[in-house]
DNA sequence: GAACAAAACTTGACGCGTCAACTAATGATC
DNA sequence: GATCATTAGTTGACGCGTCAAGTTTTGTTC
Protein backbone atom coordinates (compact mmCIF):
# COMPACT_ATOMS: atom_id res chain seq x y z
CA UNK A 1 0.00 0.00 0.00
CA UNK A 2 1.54 3.13 -0.90
CA UNK A 3 1.48 6.57 0.21
CA UNK A 4 -2.01 8.21 -0.54
CA UNK A 5 -1.45 10.58 -3.15
CA UNK A 6 -4.51 10.76 -5.28
CA UNK A 7 -6.72 14.00 -5.40
CA UNK A 8 -9.41 12.08 -4.56
CA UNK A 9 -7.91 10.88 -1.09
CA UNK A 10 -6.44 14.36 -0.66
CA UNK A 11 -9.80 15.53 -0.80
CA UNK A 12 -11.43 12.73 0.90
CA UNK A 13 -13.87 12.39 -1.60
CA UNK A 14 -15.83 8.88 -2.07
CA UNK A 15 -17.41 9.51 -5.53
CA UNK A 16 -14.65 9.18 -8.77
CA UNK A 17 -14.69 12.34 -10.73
CA UNK A 18 -17.32 12.86 -12.87
CA UNK A 19 -15.18 13.65 -15.59
CA UNK A 20 -10.93 13.99 -16.32
CA UNK A 21 -11.72 17.54 -17.03
CA UNK A 22 -13.20 18.21 -13.31
CA UNK A 23 -9.96 16.26 -12.09
CA UNK A 24 -7.67 18.50 -13.69
CA UNK A 25 -9.02 21.74 -13.07
CA UNK A 26 -9.42 20.62 -9.45
CA UNK A 27 -5.73 19.73 -9.10
CA UNK A 28 -5.07 22.88 -10.85
CA UNK A 29 -6.37 24.06 -8.45
CA UNK A 30 -5.14 22.47 -5.16
CA UNK A 31 -1.66 22.80 -6.08
CA UNK A 32 -1.80 26.01 -7.28
CA UNK A 33 -3.28 27.10 -3.77
CA UNK A 34 -0.49 24.81 -2.43
CA UNK A 35 2.54 26.63 -3.91
CA UNK A 36 0.99 30.21 -3.51
CA UNK A 37 1.15 29.30 0.53
CA UNK A 38 4.50 27.40 0.29
CA UNK A 39 6.21 30.16 -1.64
CA UNK A 40 4.40 33.21 0.50
CA UNK A 41 6.85 31.90 3.77
CA UNK A 42 9.37 33.65 1.43
CA UNK A 43 7.57 37.07 1.64
CA UNK A 44 7.12 36.85 5.26
CA UNK A 45 9.84 38.49 6.86
CA UNK A 46 10.45 41.16 4.07
CA UNK A 47 7.26 42.86 5.20
CA UNK A 48 5.54 42.11 1.65
CA UNK A 49 2.96 40.38 0.36
CA UNK A 50 3.81 38.09 -2.70
CA UNK A 51 1.35 40.29 -4.68
CA UNK A 52 3.22 43.33 -3.68
CA UNK A 53 6.72 41.44 -4.57
CA UNK A 54 5.17 40.69 -7.65
CA UNK A 55 4.35 44.58 -8.52
CA UNK A 56 7.54 45.81 -7.29
CA UNK A 57 9.11 43.48 -10.02
CA UNK A 58 7.29 44.68 -12.94
CA UNK A 59 8.23 47.88 -11.94
CA UNK A 60 12.13 47.14 -11.48
CA UNK A 61 11.66 45.78 -14.72
CA UNK A 62 10.05 48.59 -16.61
CA UNK A 63 12.95 50.33 -15.56
CA UNK A 64 13.69 54.41 -14.52
CA UNK A 65 10.34 55.09 -16.60
CA UNK A 66 8.10 53.61 -14.44
CA UNK A 67 4.38 52.35 -15.67
CA UNK A 68 1.15 54.10 -15.89
CA UNK A 69 -0.96 52.19 -12.92
CA UNK A 70 -3.41 50.09 -15.80
CA UNK A 71 -0.56 48.97 -17.46
CA UNK A 72 1.00 46.94 -14.36
CA UNK A 73 -2.41 45.30 -14.34
CA UNK A 74 -2.72 44.39 -17.39
CA UNK A 75 0.76 42.46 -17.13
CA UNK A 76 -0.94 40.92 -13.64
CA UNK A 77 -4.86 40.49 -15.42
CA UNK A 78 -5.58 42.07 -12.40
CA UNK A 79 -8.38 44.61 -12.53
CA UNK A 80 -7.71 48.47 -12.19
CA UNK A 81 -9.25 48.82 -8.80
CA UNK A 82 -6.79 46.34 -6.93
CA UNK A 83 -3.88 48.13 -8.66
CA UNK A 84 -4.57 51.12 -7.17
CA UNK A 85 -4.97 50.06 -3.61
CA UNK A 86 -1.97 47.13 -3.97
CA UNK A 87 0.17 50.77 -5.00
CA UNK A 88 -1.25 52.60 -2.25
CA UNK A 89 0.10 50.01 0.45
CA UNK A 90 3.56 49.85 -1.70
CA UNK A 91 3.68 53.96 -1.48
CA UNK A 92 2.74 54.48 2.32
CA UNK A 93 5.93 51.55 2.57
CA UNK A 94 7.84 54.25 0.53
CA UNK A 95 8.71 51.29 -1.84
CA UNK A 96 6.75 53.16 -5.00
CA UNK A 97 6.73 56.43 -5.92
CA UNK A 98 3.75 58.12 -8.11
CA UNK A 99 2.80 61.45 -10.67
CA UNK A 100 0.83 62.16 -12.89
CA UNK A 101 1.84 62.41 -16.43
CA UNK A 102 2.60 66.18 -17.53
CA UNK A 103 1.20 65.43 -20.80
CA UNK A 104 -1.70 63.48 -20.19
CA UNK A 105 -2.44 64.07 -16.27
CA UNK A 106 -5.51 61.44 -16.13
CA UNK A 107 -2.46 58.92 -16.06
CA UNK A 108 -0.24 58.28 -13.29
CA UNK A 109 3.28 56.95 -13.49
CA UNK A 110 4.35 54.68 -11.11
CA UNK A 111 8.39 54.28 -10.32
CA UNK A 112 10.35 51.64 -7.96
CA UNK A 113 12.19 53.55 -5.41
CA UNK A 114 15.74 52.76 -4.31
CA UNK A 115 14.57 51.02 -1.41
CA UNK A 116 12.32 49.16 -3.43
CA UNK A 117 15.20 48.07 -5.28
CA UNK A 118 17.25 47.24 -2.36
CA UNK A 119 14.27 44.95 -0.94
CA UNK A 120 14.05 43.45 -4.36
CA UNK A 121 17.58 42.57 -4.65
CA UNK A 122 17.59 40.72 -1.45
CA UNK A 123 14.42 38.80 -2.11
CA UNK A 124 15.71 37.53 -5.71
CA UNK A 125 17.56 34.75 -4.53
CA UNK A 126 15.58 33.18 -1.53
CA UNK A 127 12.58 33.27 -4.45
CA UNK A 128 14.43 31.45 -7.06
CA UNK A 129 15.50 28.81 -4.90
CA UNK A 130 12.13 28.60 -3.13
CA UNK A 131 10.60 27.92 -6.59
CA UNK A 132 13.30 25.45 -7.64
CA UNK A 133 12.66 23.96 -4.32
CA UNK A 134 8.75 23.69 -5.21
CA UNK A 135 9.10 22.06 -8.04
CA UNK A 136 11.86 19.45 -7.01
CA UNK A 137 9.13 16.54 -7.78
CA UNK A 138 9.09 17.33 -11.69
CA UNK A 139 12.85 16.92 -13.72
CA UNK A 140 13.75 19.23 -16.10
CA UNK A 141 11.61 17.64 -18.69
CA UNK A 142 8.94 16.97 -16.66
CA UNK A 143 8.55 20.95 -15.95
CA UNK A 144 8.94 22.00 -20.00
CA UNK A 145 6.49 19.26 -20.48
CA UNK A 146 3.88 21.10 -17.57
CA UNK A 147 5.01 24.33 -18.89
CA UNK A 148 3.43 23.25 -22.60
CA UNK A 149 0.19 21.83 -21.21
CA UNK A 150 -0.58 24.88 -19.29
CA UNK A 151 0.14 27.15 -22.59
CA UNK A 152 -2.47 24.93 -24.22
CA UNK A 153 -4.85 25.77 -21.97
CA UNK A 154 -4.95 29.34 -21.95
CA UNK A 155 -4.85 29.48 -25.58
CA UNK A 156 -7.83 27.17 -25.29
CA UNK A 157 -9.49 29.45 -23.21
CA UNK A 158 -8.36 32.46 -24.62
CA UNK A 159 -10.43 31.24 -27.67
CA UNK A 160 -13.25 30.64 -26.17
CA UNK A 161 -13.41 34.44 -24.51
CA UNK A 162 -12.77 35.91 -27.26
CA UNK A 163 -13.97 33.87 -30.11
CA UNK A 164 -12.56 35.28 -33.75
CA UNK B 1 4.72 33.98 -37.09
CA UNK B 2 2.54 31.62 -35.14
CA UNK B 3 0.10 33.24 -32.87
CA UNK B 4 1.42 34.56 -29.54
CA UNK B 5 1.22 31.81 -26.76
CA UNK B 6 4.31 31.83 -24.17
CA UNK B 7 4.28 33.18 -21.22
CA UNK B 8 6.75 35.84 -21.85
CA UNK B 9 5.07 37.62 -24.51
CA UNK B 10 1.86 37.29 -22.28
CA UNK B 11 3.40 39.11 -19.50
CA UNK B 12 5.23 41.40 -21.61
CA UNK B 13 8.31 40.15 -20.03
CA UNK B 14 11.91 40.89 -21.96
CA UNK B 15 14.36 39.33 -19.82
CA UNK B 16 14.05 35.18 -20.16
CA UNK B 17 13.08 33.41 -17.37
CA UNK B 18 15.74 32.69 -14.85
CA UNK B 19 14.86 28.96 -14.04
CA UNK B 20 12.50 26.63 -15.59
CA UNK B 21 11.08 26.11 -12.01
CA UNK B 22 10.10 29.62 -12.06
CA UNK B 23 8.44 29.95 -15.69
CA UNK B 24 6.36 26.78 -14.46
CA UNK B 25 5.24 27.84 -11.21
CA UNK B 26 4.28 31.37 -13.24
CA UNK B 27 2.78 29.07 -15.65
CA UNK B 28 0.85 27.71 -13.22
CA UNK B 29 -0.37 30.92 -11.76
CA UNK B 30 -1.55 32.59 -14.55
CA UNK B 31 -3.26 29.60 -15.82
CA UNK B 32 -5.09 28.82 -12.49
CA UNK B 33 -6.10 32.24 -12.19
CA UNK B 34 -7.72 32.22 -15.80
CA UNK B 35 -9.25 29.16 -15.19
CA UNK B 36 -10.93 30.77 -12.23
CA UNK B 37 -12.23 33.84 -13.95
CA UNK B 38 -13.30 31.32 -16.70
CA UNK B 39 -15.19 29.26 -14.55
CA UNK B 40 -16.15 31.73 -11.86
CA UNK B 41 -19.33 32.72 -14.70
CA UNK B 42 -20.69 29.78 -14.35
CA UNK B 43 -22.14 31.00 -10.98
CA UNK B 44 -22.87 34.63 -11.10
CA UNK B 45 -26.36 34.22 -12.16
CA UNK B 46 -27.21 31.58 -9.08
CA UNK B 47 -25.87 34.88 -6.40
CA UNK B 48 -23.31 32.32 -4.96
CA UNK B 49 -19.45 32.42 -5.28
CA UNK B 50 -17.44 29.72 -6.71
CA UNK B 51 -16.27 28.62 -2.65
CA UNK B 52 -19.46 28.81 -1.89
CA UNK B 53 -20.50 26.17 -4.14
CA UNK B 54 -17.76 24.33 -3.46
CA UNK B 55 -18.49 24.18 0.27
CA UNK B 56 -21.99 22.89 -1.26
CA UNK B 57 -20.62 20.14 -2.96
CA UNK B 58 -18.62 19.09 0.32
CA UNK B 59 -21.87 19.05 2.29
CA UNK B 60 -24.00 17.00 -0.29
CA UNK B 61 -21.29 14.86 -0.08
CA UNK B 62 -21.96 14.46 3.17
CA UNK B 63 -25.07 13.50 2.97
CA UNK B 64 -27.38 14.09 5.65
CA UNK B 65 -25.01 13.26 8.46
CA UNK B 66 -23.27 16.89 7.99
CA UNK B 67 -20.01 17.85 8.54
CA UNK B 68 -18.30 19.69 11.61
CA UNK B 69 -17.18 22.99 10.75
CA UNK B 70 -13.44 22.48 10.51
CA UNK B 71 -13.69 19.05 8.42
CA UNK B 72 -15.10 21.24 5.25
CA UNK B 73 -12.19 23.36 5.90
CA UNK B 74 -9.66 19.88 5.64
CA UNK B 75 -11.26 19.28 2.37
CA UNK B 76 -10.43 22.71 1.05
CA UNK B 77 -7.42 23.50 2.18
CA UNK B 78 -8.61 26.31 4.16
CA UNK B 79 -8.19 27.95 7.80
CA UNK B 80 -10.74 28.12 10.19
CA UNK B 81 -11.63 31.78 10.19
CA UNK B 82 -12.07 31.60 6.72
CA UNK B 83 -14.65 28.35 6.72
CA UNK B 84 -16.76 30.14 9.78
CA UNK B 85 -17.43 33.06 7.62
CA UNK B 86 -18.29 31.45 4.47
CA UNK B 87 -20.59 29.28 6.06
CA UNK B 88 -22.16 32.49 7.67
CA UNK B 89 -23.22 33.69 4.29
CA UNK B 90 -24.64 30.53 3.40
CA UNK B 91 -26.69 30.20 6.44
CA UNK B 92 -28.30 33.53 5.88
CA UNK B 93 -28.96 32.63 2.28
CA UNK B 94 -30.58 29.46 4.14
CA UNK B 95 -28.36 26.77 1.80
CA UNK B 96 -26.98 25.46 4.88
CA UNK B 97 -28.32 25.07 8.16
CA UNK B 98 -26.04 24.60 11.39
CA UNK B 99 -26.60 23.41 14.82
CA UNK B 100 -24.04 22.70 17.95
CA UNK B 101 -23.24 18.66 18.43
CA UNK B 102 -25.31 17.24 21.73
CA UNK B 103 -22.55 15.39 22.66
CA UNK B 104 -19.58 17.70 22.29
CA UNK B 105 -20.83 21.06 22.68
CA UNK B 106 -17.74 22.43 21.26
CA UNK B 107 -18.60 21.38 17.67
CA UNK B 108 -21.08 22.47 15.28
CA UNK B 109 -22.20 20.36 13.03
CA UNK B 110 -23.25 22.11 9.47
CA UNK B 111 -25.75 20.27 6.77
CA UNK B 112 -27.02 21.40 3.82
CA UNK B 113 -30.92 22.78 3.22
CA UNK B 114 -33.00 21.32 0.89
CA UNK B 115 -32.81 24.91 -0.92
CA UNK B 116 -29.01 24.31 -1.29
CA UNK B 117 -29.78 20.67 -2.84
CA UNK B 118 -31.69 22.20 -5.47
CA UNK B 119 -29.30 24.93 -6.43
CA UNK B 120 -26.97 22.32 -6.76
CA UNK B 121 -28.68 20.58 -8.75
CA UNK B 122 -29.43 22.90 -11.25
CA UNK B 123 -25.70 23.90 -11.14
CA UNK B 124 -24.45 20.34 -11.97
CA UNK B 125 -24.08 20.64 -15.41
CA UNK B 126 -23.30 23.85 -16.25
CA UNK B 127 -20.09 23.39 -14.00
CA UNK B 128 -19.66 20.47 -16.04
CA UNK B 129 -20.00 21.71 -19.16
CA UNK B 130 -17.82 24.67 -18.15
CA UNK B 131 -15.02 22.18 -16.92
CA UNK B 132 -14.88 20.09 -20.34
CA UNK B 133 -14.85 23.73 -22.10
CA UNK B 134 -12.49 25.22 -20.18
CA UNK B 135 -9.96 22.37 -20.93
CA UNK B 136 -10.81 21.07 -24.22
CA UNK B 137 -7.28 22.66 -25.16
CA UNK B 138 -5.79 19.21 -24.04
CA UNK B 139 -7.04 15.95 -24.73
CA UNK B 140 -8.04 13.29 -22.92
CA UNK B 141 -4.11 11.91 -23.09
CA UNK B 142 -2.78 15.13 -22.08
CA UNK B 143 -5.35 15.84 -18.76
CA UNK B 144 -3.91 12.45 -17.39
CA UNK B 145 -0.55 13.76 -18.20
CA UNK B 146 -1.01 17.17 -16.40
CA UNK B 147 -3.31 15.37 -13.45
CA UNK B 148 -0.20 13.30 -13.11
CA UNK B 149 2.49 16.20 -13.07
CA UNK B 150 0.68 17.98 -10.58
CA UNK B 151 0.48 14.98 -8.28
CA UNK B 152 3.95 15.03 -8.27
CA UNK B 153 4.41 18.47 -7.96
CA UNK B 154 1.95 18.15 -4.63
CA UNK B 155 3.82 15.31 -3.32
CA UNK B 156 6.93 17.34 -3.37
CA UNK B 157 5.88 19.95 -1.69
CA UNK B 158 4.37 18.15 1.29
CA UNK B 159 7.30 16.15 1.77
CA UNK B 160 9.06 19.43 1.90
CA UNK B 161 6.67 20.95 4.51
CA UNK B 162 6.95 18.07 6.86
CA UNK B 163 9.96 16.12 6.19
CA UNK B 164 9.65 12.84 7.74
C1' DG C 1 -11.77 17.36 41.84
C1' DA C 2 -8.74 21.29 40.61
C1' DA C 3 -5.58 22.76 37.34
C1' DC C 4 -3.95 22.70 32.96
C1' DA C 5 -3.69 21.53 28.08
C1' DA C 6 -5.98 20.77 23.87
C1' DA C 7 -9.86 20.99 20.55
C1' DA C 8 -13.23 23.51 17.99
C1' DC C 9 -14.46 27.20 16.98
C1' DT C 10 -15.29 32.76 16.82
C1' DT C 11 -13.88 37.59 16.42
C1' DG C 12 -11.06 41.42 14.84
C1' DA C 13 -7.95 43.34 11.70
C1' DC C 14 -5.95 43.55 7.33
C1' DG C 15 -4.58 42.46 2.39
C1' DC C 16 -6.43 41.17 -1.95
C1' DG C 17 -9.94 40.66 -5.93
C1' DT C 18 -14.23 42.03 -8.08
C1' DC C 19 -18.19 44.79 -9.34
C1' DA C 20 -20.53 49.07 -9.96
C1' DA C 21 -20.52 53.83 -9.86
C1' DC C 22 -18.08 57.98 -10.01
C1' DT C 23 -14.50 61.86 -11.48
C1' DA C 24 -11.32 64.02 -14.36
C1' DA C 25 -9.00 64.61 -18.54
C1' DT C 26 -8.63 63.81 -23.44
C1' DG C 27 -10.15 63.13 -28.23
C1' DA C 28 -13.44 63.27 -31.77
C1' DT C 29 -17.58 65.27 -34.05
C1' DC C 30 -20.56 68.32 -35.60
C1' DG D 1 -16.03 75.47 -29.53
C1' DA D 2 -19.90 72.81 -27.14
C1' DT D 3 -21.19 68.03 -26.85
C1' DC D 4 -20.28 63.39 -26.30
C1' DA D 5 -17.65 59.19 -25.94
C1' DT D 6 -13.51 57.22 -24.32
C1' DT D 7 -9.64 56.63 -21.35
C1' DA D 8 -7.39 56.36 -16.83
C1' DG D 9 -8.06 56.08 -12.51
C1' DT D 10 -10.43 56.31 -7.78
C1' DT D 11 -13.97 55.09 -4.29
C1' DG D 12 -17.34 52.16 -1.93
C1' DA D 13 -19.04 47.80 -0.90
C1' DC D 14 -18.49 43.06 -0.37
C1' DG D 15 -16.51 38.21 -0.47
C1' DC D 16 -12.49 35.63 0.58
C1' DG D 17 -7.91 34.24 2.96
C1' DT D 18 -4.73 34.79 6.75
C1' DC D 19 -2.91 35.88 11.26
C1' DA D 20 -3.37 36.64 16.12
C1' DA D 21 -6.07 36.55 20.03
C1' DG D 22 -9.96 35.28 22.32
C1' DT D 23 -13.99 31.69 24.21
C1' DT D 24 -16.10 27.56 25.53
C1' DT D 25 -15.98 22.83 26.11
C1' DT D 26 -13.57 18.61 26.71
C1' DG D 27 -9.87 15.56 28.18
C1' DT D 28 -5.98 14.56 31.18
C1' DT D 29 -3.20 14.50 35.02
C1' DC D 30 -1.97 14.96 39.50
Amino acid sequence: MSRLTSLQEEIQQTKPFVSKSQEATLSLFRTTDMLRRFLADCFCESGITSQQYNVLRILRGAGPDGLPTLSIGDRMVEQAPGVTRLIDRLVVKDLVRRERVPGDRRRVQCFITDAGLELLAGLDEPVNAADQQALAGLDDDEQALLIELLAKIRLGVRDLEAPS
